[in-house]
DNA sequence: TAAATAGATGAGTAGAATTCATTATTCATT
DNA sequence: AATGAATAATGAATTCTACTCATCTATTTA
C-alpha cells in the first residue's frame, strides 16, 4: 500500500539537512505545505511517526531515522544512475565493438584506439577478428557496432566512411629477379609461388584488382596467418606476398623485401568503417571515425 | 529535469522480466497503454532511447541495459527499506533503551533480557546504568525508554507498571547475635554497621521505610558497590546490609549469611518499569513488560 | 489472407500532488 | 505578560500528470 518513493526520500533528506520544513521546502522547490502534507501522509500510510514534533523544530524518530539512513544511500545513487544515463544519451559512454575484417589493418587500428581510449574514458571498446562475428551481417545483428573493411557493402541502414587509403603492392624477397622493378605485371606471377591471409579469394586485393582482370594464376598459393611469417617467407625467397605498402614500409627494416606497384599505375584502395546509419548521430562513434580518417596518412618510420 | 522514478525502475524490471510491455502491465496492475507512454516520456526526457523495438518484441539498448542494472540493484533496497518500516510500524523493531535505578536489580534484569532477546530477535537492547542517564528526566529527554526503579514518580506522560514483588531485608553474617532471629527492630542497629549501595539515602528502602521512621541511625554507614563484596563483608562481620530477600536467597549457598525481616511485619516493596506514556502502544514494549511481570516469582535455586 | 497479438498514439479523466489561505504553536524580546 | 516573528498543521481549491480508453499500425502465426 505505502509506496516508498524518491520524493519521500529526498524531503526526509532536506529536513534532516536543512533543520525546518520551511528551508527543506525552499531547497526542493516546494511549499511547506507540500512537505508538510507528504511527509503526514506517508506517516499515516505506514503508521509510524517519522518526526517528533518538539517545539518548533523536528527530531527523527526510531523510524525516521532509519530513513534517513535510507536516503543517504539510495539518494546518491540515483542522482548517479541519472549522471550515466546523461552520459548515454550525450554520446560520450557506451560500448563500441569492432569487427575488423582487413586482416593487416590490426596495427593501424592500434593507432587509432590507443589515443582514443584516452580522450573517451567512458567508452569500453573491444575488437573482434573476423571469424568472431559473422561479418556484415554482424553489423545489422548488432553482434559488433563498427567494421573494418576494405570492401563497403552500401545498403540501406548502413554507412561506410572510407578513413584510409592504401596501395597494395607486390612483395618480393632480396635474391626475386624483380627486386629492383618499379612495379609487377599479372603475367610476370604465372609462376610464382603467392602466399596470402587465409581469406576468401574475392576478397584478396590482388587477386580481385589485379590477377583476375588478367586471366592469370600463380603457379601456386599459400596461407599464412602472421605478417610477420609471410614476410620471413618471402624475404626468405618462398615466395611472394601482397601487402599494403604501408606495412611494408613498417617491416622493411627487420626483413629484406621489396615493394612493387601492382601493373604499370598502381592500385588505388581504401579502408572502410561501416556502422549502421541509426548510430551515426553518436558522439563517441563520430568521434571515432573522426580520428580513424585524421590518422589516414602512412605513418612515417619514427626514427628521425 | 528528467526525475529517475520507482516507477520507472519498476517497469524497466517487469519488462525485462516478462518479455513484453502487455504481461509487465498485468503484473504492474497497469495497462499496456500506461507503461508505453511512461517510457516513452522517460525516453525523451533523458533523450535516449531504453529499448528497441523489433518487431513485436523489445531488446534493452545500452542505456536500458544499465538501468536494468540499476533496478536491480535498487528495488530490492526499497522493497527492504519498507519491510523494515513496516516492523518500526508494528513494533517488532526498535531500540530499548533501559535505564537502571535499582542497584541489585540488574541480576534480574538479566533474566528478563536473556529470553526477551531471543522473542524478539529485531529489537536492540540497551542496560544503562543509573549514573549513565539523568534519573526520571532521562526518560522525559529521551535518553532512555525504560526506567527500572522501585520509586515510580506517577506524573503525566509517563507509566509505571509494577513488575516485581520483593522484601528488603537484613542481612547479617554467621557470628551475628541476630542470626537466628526471625526479625530485627530499627533499634537494634543503633550500634551497627550498615552497608548499602553508594546511593543517595532516601533511596534506601531501609531508611525510608525503616530506620527514618523510628528515629534510629546505624554507628556507621559504609558505601560498598558491588553485591558480591558486600555480602562477603557481612559475612565476615564487618557489618550488616540490607537487601531483597531473593538476591540473599541467591547467594545464600556461597556466602554463610542469614536473612532477618525488617519490623515484626516485615516491608512490601516493588520494582517498577517506567515508560513514556506515548510508547504504551509499541509492541515491543508491552512484551517486555509482559515478560518481566511474568519473572515476577522469586526465582527458586535450580538444583533438584 | 485473415486472425491474433504486440506496441504506439491521442484525447479525456480521475486522482494525487501542490498551492493558497489560515490557524495554532513556539520562541525571543521587550 | 505582551508583542511579534517564525514555524508547522490544516482544509479547501487548484493544477497537473499518470492512467485509461479507444483506436491505429505493425508483426507474427495459422
Amino acid at each position: 500500500m505505502a509506496k516508498l518513493e524518491r520524493i519521500h526520500l529526498a524531503i526526509m533528506h532536506e529536513i534532516e539537512r536543512q533543520g525546518s520544513l520551511t528551508a527543506a521546502a525552499k531547497r526542493l522547490s516546494l511549499t511547506q505545505s507540500a512537505l508538510s502534507h507528504a511527509i503526514g501522509k506517508l506517516e499515516s500510510e505506514i503508521g509510524v511517526e517519522l518526526w517528533r514534533r518538539e517545539g518548533r523544530n523536528l527530531q527523527p524518530t526510531q523510524a525516521g531515522e532509519f530513513l534517513l539512513s535510507v536516503a543517504a544511500r539510495l539518494l546518491p545513487q540515483l542522482a548517479h544512475a541519472e549522471d550515466r544515463i546523461r552520459q548515454f544519451a550525450s554520446g560520450e559512454r557506451g560500448k563500441l565493438r569492432i569487427g575488423m575484417e582487413c586482416h593487416p589493418c590490426y596495427q593501424w587500428l592500434l593507432k587509432v584506439v590507443a589515443p582514443y581510449l584516452d580522450l573517451w574514458p567512458n567508452v569500453d571498446v573491444d575488437v573482434l577478428q573476423k571469424f568472431q562475428f559473422g561479418g556484415i551481417g554482424a553489423l545489422f545483428g548488432r553482434e559488433i557496432d563498427m567494421l573494418v573493411t576494405p570492401d563497403p557493402l552500401f545498403k540501406p541502414g548502413l554507412r561506410f566512411n572510407p578513413v584510409f587509403d592504401y596501395e597494395p603492392v607486390l612483395v618480393v624477397g632480396p635474391e626475386h629477379p624483380l627486386r629492383d622493378a618499379d612495379f609487377v605485371l599479372a603475367h610476370q606471377l604465372a609462376e610464382e609461388t603467392l602466399i596470402t591471409y587465409p581469406v576468401a579469394i574475392e576478397r584478396l586485393d590482388i587477386y580481385s584488382q589485379f590477377l583476375m582482370p588478367a586471366g592469370i594464376a600463380p603457379r601456386q598459393h599459400k596461407l599464412i596467418e602472421t605478417t610477420d611469417i609471410m614476410l620471413l617467407m618471402v624475404a626468405h625467397g618462398r615466395g611472394v606476398a601482397a601487402l599494403p605498402r604501408w606495412l611494408v614500409d613498417e617491416h622493411s627494416s627487420r626483413f629484406q623485401v621489396h615493394a612493387l606497384r601492382l601493373g604499370q599505375e598502381g592500385v588505388a584502395k581504401q579502408i572502410f568503417l561501416g556502422i549502421r546509419e541509426a548510430d551515426a548521430t553518436i558522439e563517441y562513434m563520430r568521434a571515432f571515425i573522426e580520428m580513424a580518417a585524421d590518422q589516414k596518412k602512412v605513418p612515417e618510420p619514427q626514427t628521425p
